[in-house]
DNA sequence: AAAAGTGCCAACCGCCACCCT
DNA sequence: AAGGGTGGCGGTTGGCACTTT
């Protein structure tokens, strides 16, 4: 943990609007706390004035949101929160505020270090060993690493490699999964062969396998920019990427169009599964059950 | 023991959307 | 409609702590 700077940078600026910069003192803590406990939040610039800290509003939120706010769950990530993280991330993307909002007590700032330290990592050197990853991860991993290159549409692994190397799901909907969120997510108690759709009004037809976790619209309520043409990539039971197009609403989706199919290679050891080999199963499998889900915020 | 390398994470930065005037 | 203030977000940076050489 860092020490806190007794010297922290004052900004350039006129005279008695100096406005300190860098590492919280203990003071200052001390003074945004005693002034959020008693007041409550505001207007953070006012905070700021009124708390007597020599700090921007920002700042001031800041050091709030993300270190002071009492109701923080400090300490290392458990595995169940790392798996959801992870699961999260497949449907969501780098929507770091949106995983936050999942996991009580944790910060977009705390998951999106923890993300870029550990798991990235971590999952870039499980690529190279698939033989002694878990279930779980052994799902996950086709969506952060490239694949074999024997597809026989070129542009639809160009697509597919697009998304790993993004980082983002391979179930981002091409222009914008602000809506509902699908992935490739495939459930470990299940066969392969098995799976089918699942996730609330969505795709009616089940006549594709595949695995579609349904991410609830949680920012979507007052969105801008809503895309009405989505398009899903699927895991399907032959080790094959489906792709789904509908028109404008999650409740309708119309048609299955497999465009192309992107073999996942020697790592994919689905007739392996055992079934109950990770507990955080039924909650990964379908997120809009995780009780903490805020739908209407 | 010291230097170099690496990991971690708090905080900053820039951008964008919203609200108000 | 335009512009300023503010809040929120994701990307990035800087520096401390720890590990390795």
């Amino acid at each position: 943990m860092r020490r806190t700077d007794p010297s922290a940078k004052v900004s350039s600026g006129g005279g008695a609007n100096k406005l300190r910069k860098g590492l919280w003192s203990p003071e200052e803590d001390d003074k945004l706390i005693n002034y959020m406990l008693s007041n409550g939040q505001g207007c953070w610039s006012e905070v700021a004035r009124s708390a007597g800290l020599q700090r921007c509003g920002k700042s001031c939120r800041l050091r709030w949101i993300n270190y002071l706010r009492p109701d923080l769950k400090r300490g290392a990530f458990s595995p169940q929160e790392e798996e959801l993280i992870v699961h999260l991330h497949s449907i969501l993307g780098n929507r770091w505020s949106q995983i936050a909002a999942r996991l009580p007590g944790r910060t977009d700032n705390e998951i999106k270090n923890f993300w870029n330290s550990t798991i990235k990592k971590r999952l870039k050197n499980l690529s190279s060993t698939p033989d002694t990853m878990s279930m779980q991860e052994q799902c996950m991993l086709p969506m952060y690493m490239d694949l074999p290159s024997t597809s026989s549409n070129s542009s639809f692994q160009s697509k597919v490699l697009n998304h790993a190397t993004t980082g983002n799901s391979l179930a981002m909907l091409e222009h914008g999964l602000d809506v509902f969120g699908a992935t490739g997510y495939i459930n470990p108690a299940s066969r392969a062969t098995e799976i089918t759709i699942n996730g609330d009004g969505f795709c009616g037809e089940n006549e594709m396998s595949g695995s579609v976790d349904y991410v609830p619209p949680l920012e979507s309520i007052g969105e801008k920019n809503r895309k009405t043409e989505h398009t899903v990539d699927v895991w399907n039971s032959n080790n094959t990427f489906n792709v789904i197009s509908s028109s404008n609403s999650r409740d309708n989706v119309s048609k299955s169009e497999n465009i192309g199919n992107a073999a996942v290679g020697d790592f994919w050891i689905g007739e392996e599964l055992q079934v109950g080999e990770w507990d955080f199963e039924d909650l990964l499998k379908d997120v809009s059950s995780f009780p903490f889900l805020d739908f209407q915020s």
